[in-house]
Order: C-alpha cells, then structure tokens, then sequence
DNA sequence: CATTGTGCGCAAATTATGTGCGTATTTTGT
DNA sequence: ACAAAATACGCACATAATTTGCGCACAATG
C-alpha cells in the first residue's frame, strides 16, 4: 500500500491527536467526515496505524525515577538470546529494549517508583539471572524532549 | 488528585487501547458508560491523561534507521544548555532527549531514512553545532521490546 | 477512446457522548 | 456513634459522531 500526501497529512495529525474524530480530520484535510473516515480505517487495517494509545503523567503513577540500563550477556548464543528475550517481556518496569552496534548487549529503558526499587530491579532482576554478565545504568535527571512524534513529511 | 482503583484500571485500559469508547471502559470496569466517561474526563482534565497518539509503524513511513546519539557540549553552562535544548526543539527526527548521571551530557533518540540521513544529522546538525563537543553514535539493530505501557499496578 | 478502478460527497441508519437529575454510598466532623 | 456533607453512581434523553450504501467524477489502463 502506498501513501499519498493525504495519508501523510492524516498520519501526522493523528500522531499528536489519536482521539481527533472523522470531522476533525476532515476539516484539517479538507475533505469529508465519511472519506476521512474511510481512509483512517484503511490506515488501520493495512497496519500503517498500529494502534492508540493514552499518554500518562508516570509521577502522577508514582514512577519518580526513570533510568537507562546496559547489559552485557555472559555469553553470545541464541539460547541466552531467547532466555534474556523471556525476561524482559515478563518485567513491565522495562517498557524498551534495544539491541544495537557497539560494546553492550541491551540497551533498557525503566521506569520505577524510586531508587530502591530501581536498585532491586538491577540485583534481583537483571544480576540475578544467570545469562547477565554485567549492567550499568544511568538514571535520567531530565528529559528535554519526550517522546515526540515520529518524523512526517 | 488522588486514584482509586478503578481509575488505575481505567488508565491502564487506555495506555493499551486509546480509542476505547465509554462504552467499552464501562464493561471493563464494570461501571456505567456514563460513569466511565465522568471519570476519563476527569482525568483528561486533571492532567494525569497527558492526551492521546496514534502509533504508526516507522517502516512504512519509510523511518528505517533509529539509533541513539550520545552528546558531549563544548562547556557546561546555562547557555550552551538552553542553546543546545533549543536544536533538539527543532529536529523532528530527534524524537526524544535525556540528560543523564554518567559522562555524557544527553542521550539522543534519533529516526531518519537510511544511513546516509543519519550521517547527515550528525555531520551537519550535531556536530556543525557550535556548542557540541563530541558524539558517539550506535544505530539499533533490533527492539526486542517497543515502547510498552508503563507499569500500573 | 472506451473501460475499469479509485476516490469522492451526500444522506440516513446506527452508535457513542455527555449532561441533568435523583438515589446510594462514603467521608468528615462532632 | 451518628448526622451532615460530599462524592460516586445509574438512568434517560438530547446532541454529536460513525459508518454504510449509493451515484458521480476523474484518472489510469489497455
């Protein structure tokens, strides 16, 4: 499926407004409800669109402490692979995970109500299960710019 | 503003299916739709609901190279920050920023088209910045975990 | 140059939202 | 312990939004 200028229009609009309805998107589109709908609703179905989401104040959730965490596996088979994989699917304070070029392994991002519980996540968690070799993390002071839009257009 | 419960499941509900109706909330809370959508205003007004975003696949926006960017500036004073905060402000591709604990002064969370974009981001934005001092750049090779809710409950 | 396909707006049926209102339940203060 | 106040609740109904069918226009295809 291709996306043309339209689809770009309405994918950016409803990337920082996910409740936007057919009539708002018709007015930014210049088109109507019933063909702003349409194309929303082929958006979705092709899998353009993957889904909604709220955006939630994590302090007002009592998440004060935001932290991002490197890991280092023992050692580098599938095995440990798919074991280290189990893992962070099963841990909800882990909400990323990253694999990329360079020294570690992982690359996490966590979320926890403060300090201990960042402390026991690292120890009874992450050090606790044996394909771990190592961790170091940083705690975020600041975030300057949070999780903007993907870039459209 | 405090949560009971029942908001806790509400926006646990919501962080996963943001355009559930008041309809749909009400069934899983077991309350009225009415009461459902009393209380997601509530939330909505009081902030704890920060709003609401489509989440698009970066693929087919032909978004296929994300990596994170690590910043060092040239010295560390209010100025060179606010000069640097205000580059991030205007860069869509860099979606999101975080200053740390540890050596480096920001962590950058970059998407761009290919390879040669994100050369292009480093070589003429970052580095051409007067302020930056160094970057080390490692591209993502896999996201074994994308971007989950955070933890409630 | 005809045919096919795609995108469009309109209209109407269906579905969802949101507010007033009266009742129930919980909290607060004495 | 108990009365008063505050909060949360469901129902009903008015308003708003969605989502089809349908016919028309325009562009691509052969």
């Amino acid at each position: 499926m291709s996306l043309d200028p339209t689809d770009i229009a309405l994918l950016s609009h409803l990337q920082k407004h996910g409740t936007a309805t057919a009539q708002d998107l018709a007015e930014v589109l210049h088109l109507s409800p019933s063909q702003a709908g349409r194309r929303r609703q082929r958006l979705e179905e092709s899998g353009v669109i993957e889904g909604y989401r709220a955006r939630i104040d994590p302090a007002r959730l009592g998440l004060h402490v935001q932290a991002f965490v490197q890991v280092q596996l023992a050692s580098h088979g599938v095995e440990q692979g798919t074991a280290f994989a189990r893992l962070l699917r099963t841990r909800p304070e882990i909400t990323s995970a990253w694999t990329m070029t360079g020294e570690a392994d992982y690359l996490l991002r966590v979320w926890c109500p403060d300090l201990p519980a960042l402390n026991r996540l690292i120890h009874e968690v992450l050090l606790a299960h044996p394909v771990v070799a190592r961790v170091h993390s940083q705690i975020v002071m600041d975030q300057p710019k949070a999780d903007a839009p993907l870039p459209i257009g």
